[in-house]
DNA sequence: ACGCTTGCCGAAACCGGTTTCGGAACCGAC
DNA sequence: GTCGGTTCCGAAACCGGTTTCGGCAAGCGT
């Protein structure tokens, strides 16, 4: 092979160990010590060989350390991306996160996606097998997640973004979900909402189950009964969360208020609402859950809790750093809050609940 | 440094080369001539080698080969994302495209984030340098692409998602959106629509100069008078695109028919219409381009110009990879077409354009 | 003055591959 | 039977690093 016609401008060569050692009059193995701080190298000479290091522009070639190593100083990401996907427009400022991150320290971002359970396995399998990554971050944790079993056997580091069932010996970094949806029924109930409904989010997803133990929780805490017929099913999308809304408004007794796991389903209830001529924010106050861009636009603007991608993303990888360098994973564990939007959607009750399903009734026979 | 506690389950070793060397009694360079196809190894051998190679399950080891070819078999990719982003949705299709045929190859994707210009090329640098990528693929390009020339320089194999104004040297592919945009003002010709206006894309960005000529064009070929008047600035967001249609609604010689350069901005167009009481697809017609999924669920459904990101996605990976072996840069062009997505936002007018204004002003008044 | 650490570095092997070079074995031709 | 030319593989250098091992010289105590 090899020797085809490349018309390319040849690359200029690269400033190796050697060229560093000779120049100093030492060997590359010195060299090589006295910069990845051996201790066996003496301060001065230590000093010395940074210093012409520096002054050469000599950085060691990731994948020439990495096979005597194994390091390659990359963080893998395996995306499965769904149909009706509703974390695409987390993707850019998640990335953005990472790469940023990595970059800070050397290292590279090494994505690749998979359109199966199976896939995602054998994806991985492939990248740690080629060690083209040293470690993974594993975004959208299920409560029973096979990735991490796969990882474990396979004596690879990971790190989560959101929790799972069994967390042993896993390093994590997540939002509390369900502390921001506990503190949205709070506040609805501190203005005076008494029937509060819930929207799910996404099946299986752990970060689901969380969201919905912190409606109970709120509920809860703020002393009102939890009734099955205000928790609608999971809702991922605009359409769905229509269907969701126009169960919740269609009830004998309609909540006045709906917490909503996912901003996208959220938009969903406005359709819903105009439908029966009611007005968010108004007769029905809506809080949900994630801060994507739309929600900034749509009218009233929708009062949510915003997640910061980015900073998840940086986390994450600096977490996934210092677990590839030896970090005890029980050590890396971090527990973020959302934050809140305060925009329009949400107030005061202006119908009680009888007053809104008469509405309803009477919207629904015109 | 090295060696602190892991607590992670030791990796298998892989097999290497010497190991199938030892297994045939040959030696490992007879092994690698084998493997890579050299002529001075028999046919003979060159099969038992390549069997035994399978049975043994023998995965050469990427960046232990690139220490001595240079090459890492990853494809580099570097984004810069912009505050309000049209390009977002199609991202989740578009890494999906690159890392299915990256890996069917046997390559990995390498991904980096730059917020500047000035960030973008130093990117591009790093990446180059410390040989984390074989080449690039360069999305959204511009008429004059600083990336171009500073790749060039080095002598980095890239291929273009977009044409550029000097493409000498240079691999592509592209949509053609010109194309599009004439067929979309053909049809509303052929409709009935005589005033038929415009909404650009963004500025600077390549295609939007091409879009627009194909308006352009599409206008001559109809024999319809082109007036600048029809042709609204660059909007790239609903909101944007709301203003460009209440300018262009506002006109005394309104169009009844709009094509618009971007989806996100037709999306607004939307709004425009409804504060003045206008149906979509009946009073004004309209046809967009991108084939963004929030298309199918307004009312009516969006017709546009749908691109295969994947497809696209796809074809950019095989094209690098071909350039990155050998293949001279003027060989690698294609050019595909966008799909027109049939629904319902266009057909004939209903209103003259003279009509249409009374509407206006008749709504604007009220 | 002697031996014994200790500090510090050179020499060389090593990681997993690729590539160059040279020579043995075979070939047909004379 | 000898010779030049192929065919095909082994040997060894090489890529750019890391890591082990051993030894020299200084420092120390006695």
């Amino acid at each position: 092979m090899g020797g085809q016609i490349n018309n390319l401008a040849p690359r200029q060569r690269r400033v190796t160990i050697s060229d560093v050692s000779e120049a100093l009059g030492l060997t590359k193995g010195t060299v090589s010590r006295a910069l990845n701080g051996y201790p066996d190298i003496s301060e001065t000479t230590r000093l010395k060989v940074a210093r012409t290091a520096e002054r050469m522009g000599y950085r060691p070639l990731a994948h020439a350390q990495a096979i005597r190593t194994g390091r390659v100083r990359s963080v893998g990401l395996v995306f499965q991306f769904y149909e009706h996907d509703g974390h695409r427009p987390f993707l850019a400022d998640f990335l953005t996160g990472i790469s940023g991150a990595a970059s800070a320290e050397g290292w590279t971002l090494t994505l690749a996606t998979a359109s199966s359970q199976d896939e995602m396995l054998a994806t991985l399998d492939r990248l740690v097998d080629e060690r083209k990554v040293d470690g993974f971050i594993l975004p959208r944790t299920y409560r029973d997640d096979p990735r991490i079993e796969t990882l474990r056997r396979a004596g690879v580091p990971f790190v989560l973004f959101g929790r799972t069932g069994d967390d042993t010996g896993c390093a994590w970094f997540d939002i509390a979900g369900e502390a921001a949806m506990a503190n949205a029924v709070a506040r609805l109930a501190a203005l005076g909402h008494t029937r509060i409904g819930f929207v799910q989010g996404g099946e299986g997803a752990n970060y689901a189950h969380l969201r919905l133990d912190g409606y109970i929780a709120g509920m809860q805490a703020a002393g009102l009964a939890i009734d099955d017929d205000l928790i609608a099913p999971p809702s991922l999308n605009p359409i769905e969360g229509c269907d969701a809304g126009r169960r919740l408004l269609s009830l004998t007794e309609p909540p006045t208020a709906i917490v909503c796991a996912v901003d996208q389903a959220a938009l969903g209830l406005y359709d819903a609402a105009r439908e029966r001529g009611l007005a968010i924010g108004r007769e029905v106050s809506v809080i949900s859950y994630d801060g994507i861009p739309e929600g900034r636009f749509v009218d009233p603007p929708l009062s949510t809790f915003a997640v910061d991608n980015r900073a998840a993303g940086e986390r994450l990888t600096q977490m996934l750093i210092e677990r590839v360098r030896g970090t005890d994973p029980h050590a890396l564990r971090d527990l973020a809050d959302a934050s809140f939007l305060d925009r329009g959607s949400h107030g005061p009750p202006v119908l009680s609940s009888a007053q809104l399903a008469r509405r309803v009734r009477a919207s629904s026979i015109m």
